[in-house]
DNA sequence: TTGTAGGCGTTATCAG
DNA sequence: CTGATAACGCCTACAA
């Protein structure tokens, strides 16, 4: 912290007012003279005066600060939510403090504390893979801090949320390499424990039976990263199972799987198309080739949390409200009909 | 903020004694008799007490948070940078603020406020392309709260700074180069505006000096991203420049090099072999061929620019210190020689 | 229109 | 060993 930072009480003794009259003056009440408003403005100006949101925080039991718990902020997904956060936090006078859970669970407990500790005035939070226990958040909504929850969402607990059509998402995604002829179709999955799985898998499974194609539990197969993706797709091969597109549950996962395909001599699209989930551009652009994807509006995502949130903190009374962002399938090279 | 927090007075009035008995007994102050530190102890516990770190900070004028500006979180190496400050920031009881400058160096000057507003303890700081003009910073300092710059950091400000040996590891990946056999090694390049790209620089055209390969500037052009990259490889082959090799400033810039690369039927690495800088392996590993590229420790760099800034905050008068951190080549397929 | 006083939660100092 | 008091910087009744 600063060494001698200019406060309220210097100005007064400059100006020889009483530091209320500085306070009222520098938050232009409508009952204080223009001259003395417009000495005080000035003086704060030159001293370069700059309030103390310590102080501030502690007199009015509200930091202005937005906690954040985020799996990893290393994925483009999650990186433009949070910049979509904190955009829009700053322009409501709020800070953000993130915190990463490292998809384990017992971290996101600390983050949990620590966040609490810091006395955030609300919390947004997407949870971990492992997270299947809730006392944690359930503890913070107790204490009358409310929550929001955004993509990985905990159903059950009365909070406003943000998800994005990953059923619709899912469902497009493969009903677009069916229309262009393919049919046996895997879909590398994440175990249910998350939302996001559970209507993405379900999108897959309406969209091929919707098409006249039997589900094949084959070829439903969960891997959720780069290797288990890769060696899924071996395994798959090994066995003898026809495949003609994968749908991936994530980018990464999609990618192991083109890596195996490419190792089989297989060609994309020509033999097989696939197709990602999260569109994360700074990767899927530089494939070879190029990896079609359902691109998630993170940044909005980050936007409507925050959005949602302010409005619990605003009205305590309000009811929760559920926002669902839709997606959009960025077609590429993986996946084109050509 | 919370609804009805347990505070100090609280505990002290249910056991009739003073706040500052209470105080002192939940810090084990030495006299305080045993029998009343127990009884507090446990009805703090009982209570869920939590100290408010607000009236704290007030009190004590220091946040216990230490602010830091990042380019973008989005590259791993930032990523990781900060999970290593956080770690550490932690377990020494501090808070860490995350801003984005996302390259802009006007962002760049709002965080700087932003964070000072906030009071941070101090600042660590990774400078934006853009930026040449460090007012903002000098300010910072000049207010007592000391600044650590990493990676991107700023000469002749007097403050603590971790950097990666950039000159070495440019010149190690060159040198393998040469090793295997290239003799025509393009190097792309960022502006000179950033240390790290001077000293990268310095580092190609020292190793190719030193090993008999003639500097030719037209092997040297500046591009630093992935269309830059694409198009300084796609410039070059239509200018019939003879290839054999390019060392990319960082991953994305060297990926758009392959890109181009393969775009003209040259195979990688029997062709032309390409090494990065930086290495993302959340990238790097994922590529077609895998692309070999300079290490650089990011958990420790943030792991130290705590150290250093929690050594400048405790004892004011310290000198500055500069560390640097050793990079470590990985050689994948894009540059093997068999 | 302006000043006074009290308090947000904590701790350091001084007194008992 | 423990209690009372003041102070960190700010805001807001209430008083003038």
């Amino acid at each position: 912290m600063s060494q001698e930072q200019v406060t309220i009480k210097d100005i007064a003794k400059r100006l020889n007012i009483a530091p209320s009259t500085v306070s009222r003056a520098l938050k232009d009440h409508p009952d204080i003279s223009e001259s003395t408003k417009k000495a005080v403005i000035e003086l704060a100006r030159e001293l370069d005066y700059e309030p103390n949101i310590v102080a501030l925080s502690l007199r009015k039991s509200k930091t202005f600060t937005i906690g954040v718990i985020v799996p990893e902020i290393v994925h483009y997904f999650f990186s433009s939510v949070i910049s979509g956060m904190e955009d829009l936090a700053y322009s409501k006078g709020y800070n953000v403090i993130v915190c990463q859970s490292n998809e384990d669970y017992n971290r996101e407990v600390l983050n949990t504390k620590a966040l609490m500790q810091s006395r955030v005035d609300g919390l947004i939070v997407s949870v971990s893979k492992n997270t299947i226990d809730f006392e944690h958040l359930k503890n913070v909504q107790e204490k009358g801090v409310p929550i929001v929850f955004f993509d990985r969402i905990v159903e059950g607990m009365n909070t406003s949320s943000v998800v994005v059509e990953d059923y619709k998402g899912a469902y497009g995604a493969v009903k677009h390499l069916i229309n262009s002829g393919r049919k046996y179709i895997v879909h590398l999955c994440s175990p249910d424990s998350l939302s996001i799985s559970r209507e993405r898998k379900k999108g897959y499974i309406d969209a091929i039976e919707d098409h006249g194609i039997a589900f094949n539990e084959r070829r439903l197969v969960i891997a959720d990263n780069f290797w288990s993706g890769y060696e899924a797709i071996n395994n798959l091969l090994a066995d003898y199972v026809k495949i003609d597109a994968v749908f991936g549950v994530n980018d990464l996962t999609a990618i192991g799987a083109m890596k195996a395909l490419k190792e089989h001599n297989l060609k994309i699209p020509e033999d097989v198309a696939v197709v990602g989930f999260s569109d994360d551009p700074k990767i899927t652009e530089l494939l070879d080739p190029p990896l079609s994807s359902v691109y998630q509006p993170g940044y909005e995502m980050g936007e409507t949390s925050v959005e949602l949130l302010l409005k619990a903190m605003d009205e305590k009374t309000s009811r929760p409200i559920q926002k669902v962002l839709e997606t959009k399938l960025i077609i590429r090279d993986s996946s084109k009909l050509d």
